[in-house]
RNA sequence: GCACAGGUGGCCGAGCGGUUAAUGGCAGCAGACUGUAAAUCUGCCGCUCCUUGGAGCUACGGAGGUUCGAAUCCUCCCCUGUGCACCA
């Protein structure tokens, strides 16, 4: 059992695209549990799946996306991963900007509200959300969406009549708030209003199915409760987990510093990929790529067994989820390169190459000399000239792989090559 | 509006006139060890300039002030939380 697996390349293993008829129910059931954190209610999934099913009507499934921060990392293709499941099984999945919340500034998360944004900035945004996207779900078969275009219709009275159909406790049960109310911590009148308009949405676009993050748990439900109230059924509610970032703890965050984005290069994604733990690698191959999850407690068993060594199992990993964004060459490319690189200590060939002019590195006197801190600087290797002379010192940077003791450095002739590495991180700095 | 409690480096949180670039924790970076893992140990952890040791600049919500000297005291302002609100 385990030899057939170990030989098993990295596939497609759902491909119903082309499928003219909705799969058995059973199948369909099988493709959307996995991975999903939690489903409300699974029994009336299944019978909407049914009935789709008998009349031959996809299911509309819709997911919301603030336009405030295009840069898409992993944690966010859990979700769109499982919109493209439905996608693919023939339904309708609605990919919802939510540009009307970000025309007010929603201040959610943190004490810092953040400004709101134009027209133009939302727009282009969404566009690159798009872009990013559309590398998981098929473009022609989404729908696209905007709340503006009914929540800028609302005015003022229609946002009193929705927002009568809750109270104030019942917002305040949502977690986020209760923590914040207790802690004496601020939260914005408007705040409030997040939830039922995200609801609102649902009842405006008919949904059969939501999905969201964990954390969307609360305005999810709200979707359920207004639907009520507009006399539709109340949609499912499907939620991803939330992906742990590098440091296998905090959630995958830009901001954390510990996410992978889907636009890095090939070396970078597979590099990060590698440099988690074992641990977290199998949430991994869970929620990002699309191994049936038989199999992956099929290679699970083989690395506790000690039939397989756990570190294949993530170069196996980092190469099929490098290559889904990057393409097999890239992703195979980069994989040999990282085992130059850290398995044989030697390095990389392909490394990003910086141009830089002798005049911003020169050292004091004359033709040959540079600053090596500026140097690091400027290929963006250190952050600051302070955080460059701190890593000299702790014999942290090599320059074409010898130790550089000294902030002066002479070059041999004037174009020159030099290989400098800074920890696990290296480029090519070609000064002239 | 009034009263009280707060606003400190990426975050949390000490300090309440002078060895203070500011204790400690988290996060981060580097070195050792490894499987570039994880865990562990060690070092670093504002910026700029010259240099293997210094020099300067900028920082404790904002603006002024007191003082030889302020994150620490005073004044005003801004922001947050809590309480008060009828009978006045």
């Amino acid at each position: 059992m385990s030899s057939t697996l170990r030989c098993a390349r990295p596939q497609k293993i759902y491909t119903y695209r082309d499928m003219p008829e909705f799969l058995p129910v059973d199948e369909q059931m099988d493709l959307l549990q996995k991975g999903a954190a939690e489903i409300i209610r699974v029994a009336d999934l299944r019978e909407r799946l049914e009935d789709s099913r008998k009349t031959g009507r996809p299911l509309r499934v819709k997911a919301g996306f603030d336009p405030t921060a295009p840069d898409l990392h992993l944690g966010h293709t859990v979700l769109m991963r499982k919109l493209r499941h439905f996608q693919q099984l023939g339904h309708t999945v609605i990919f919802l900007v939510g540009d009307f919340t970000s025309l007010i500034g929603d201040p959610t998360g943190r004490n810092v509200t953040r400004k709101p944004l134009t027209r133009e900035q939302i727009d282009a945004n969404a566009e690159t959300y798009k872009q990013q996207v559309f590398k998981i779900l098929d473009e022609k078969v989404t729908e696209v969406r905007y709340n503006s275009e009914w929540l800028g219709k609302l005015g003022y009275e229609g946002t009193i009549r929705v927002t009568s159909h809750f109270t104030v406790s019942q917002m305040l049960e949502r977690d986020e708030f209760s923590k914040r109310f207790q802690a004496e911590q601020p939260i914005s009148l408007h705040e409030l209003l997040y939830p039922v308009m995200q609801g609102y949405d649902s009842v405006a676009l008919k949904c059969d199915v939501e999905l969201g993050g964990t954390d969307q748990k609360f305005n999810l439900l709200c979707g359920r409760e207004l639907q009520r109230h507009y006399g539709q059924k109340p949609q499912i509610v499907l939620m991803t987990p939330i992906l742990e970032g590098l440091d296998g703890v905090q959630k995958m965050s830009k901001s954390l510093g510990n996410a992978i984005g889907i636009n890095e290069s090939p070396a970078e994604m597979y590099g990060k990929l590698m440099s988690i733990n074992d641990e977290l690698m199998w949430k991994y191959w869970v929620f990002l790529t699309d191994l049936k999850q038989s199999e992956i407690d099929a290679i699970e068993a083989d690395v506790k067994a000690g039939k397989l060594h756990p570190m294949e199992v993530k170069k196996r990993l980092a190469r099929t989820i490098t290559a889904g964004f990057q393409g097999e060459a890239a992703a195979q490319a980069a994989d040999e390169n990282w085992a130059r690189m850290f398995q044989q200590k030697e390095t990389a060939e392909d490394l990003e190459e910086v141009a830089v002019a002798y005049a911003e590195v020169a050292g004091p006197d004359g033709t040959q000399q540079i600053r090596l801190p500026k140097l690091l600087v400027h290929i963006g290797l250190a952050a600051s000239g302070a955080e460059a002379n701190r890593k000299i010192a702790e014999k942290a940077v090599k320059l074409d792989g010898e130790l550089a003791e000294n902030v002066i450095v002479s070059l041999p002739e004037l174009p020159a090559r030099l290989v400098v590495r800074l920890g696990k991180r290296a480029r090519v700095a070609v000064i002239s």
